[in-house]
DNA sequence: AAAAAAATTTAGACTTGTCTAAATTTGTTA
DNA sequence: TAACAAATTTAGACAAGTCTAAATTTTTTT
């Protein structure tokens, strides 16, 4: 059974590693976690020694199977939570985060799965993330970022990469959620900037916007 | 802010002090938490440098009113989340202690407050126990022993003494429940066993079963 | 009331996870 | 490629919470 705190580097690495090719860096998981990189290096030895990852001086990790699985069950976890806390208890989409960095640590199978019943078998969080099911495996569909959706091609929103309450606010400002019909219809050279349409009104977002927000065509 | 610790410490002083007059001795908390008596003297410090008790050396402590309220939140939480499990999650009454000690910590008041309303504002946890109100203001019956239901009266099973898995699950296979009617027929002298009517079968259990079954006459 | 037993506290040590400061390694640039 | 910068690790320290063993206080017994 792990700690709170080896189970934050564990998602943590799990995180940077799919934003990034090749090993994890001491600094980034620092950055992630908030702490000194003198501090994830000792938590990377120990990891190590309990085989779930792969340690080489200097050279960053990478998770083992077991590594894997053990951040795929504490994701698992946060989103059905967040699920809940937003389908069930009135929380909003950019609320969830916190409460759910508390909820992903209790330790039942029983909760989990029942819970993950209780929801119906949610196959994506509020913010259009996949949940892993019970066999750890994730429903992903190919999404793009809005900025590289082509000129007035029709996408529907699913998902944001900035999870943080400043954007997600933002976005509800603008009437702009999962399942939002979506469409750019003109980019500006000057600014980069986009015009589009988004349900029944059309607005103008940044180019820093757009590259947070994911849309199937 | 506390720690999972002085939660654990917390919460284990009320429930001591509730069920014994005066201060709470060194030894009955290190039962209680499973820890050394040199351990929870350490703890006793702690906590009266934070106020949350009085203590006095080789006395015992007693809870402060802050210390009160704090111990109430954690036993508003705890008895919320049992009844959650039970009512939506299909946890039976002798699974749901283990997992609400581990809910019990989360911190977050609008979680608590929503979880309230979403139960409909339960006043009693699957146990019996009462859930204390935002106000940590609790509703309390008259609640009496089994064994000292006078014969032949009707009363109403409204709680149990006794938490544990095994004494639960005895409950459960002699179909006693939160809500059965009960009904001591006939004291046995030899042996201080009771004959009584539980809900619409008769049947024969120790007075140590008694002791630990609560009714409403 | 003295002796024995029980309860409690103190002293010192250990573990986990963290930190700072210094040393080392890697990479980047001139 | 030598020098510098950035990243990483090591060494040593600290706080929280725990422990054991020894010392002290309180309670009980004779």
């Amino acid at each position: 059974m792990q700690t709170l705190s080896t189970e934050d580097y564990l998602k943590a690495i799990y995180h940077v590693s799919q934003s990034s090719s090749g090993a994890v860096a001491t600094t980034s998981i620092a950055k992630q976690i908030g702490a000194k990189p003198s501090s994830v290096t000792d938590m990377f030895k120990k990891l190590s020694d309990q085989n779930l990852v792969k340690y080489q001086k200097y050279q960053g990790v990478s998770l083992t199977n077991e590594g894997v699985k053990m951040a795929l069950r504490i994701i698992r976890k946060h989103r059905l939570w967040e699920s809940f806390l937003v389908s069930h208890l009135n929380f909003n989409w950019d609320e969830v985060h916190q409460v759910a960095e508390q909820l992903e640590h209790i330790q039942s199978e029983k909760l989990t799965n029942e819970l993950e019943r209780f929801l119906d078998y949610p196959t994506h969080d509020p913010h259009g993330d996949p949940i892993p099911n019970r066999a750890l495996f994730m429903k992903t569909y190919n999404k793009i970022l809005l900025t590289e959706l082509p000129a007035n091609k029709e996408g529907v929103c699913v998902g944001v990469k900035d999870n943080s309450s400043d954007f997600l606010r933002y976005l509800d400002r603008r009437q702009i959620g999962i399942g939002t019909p979506l469409q750019v219809l003109h980019r500006e050279d000057f600014d980069d900037s986009l015009h589009i349409q988004a349900g029944k009104s059309t607005l103008m977002i940044t180019k820093k916007t757009a590259e947070n927000i994911y849309v199937k065509p």
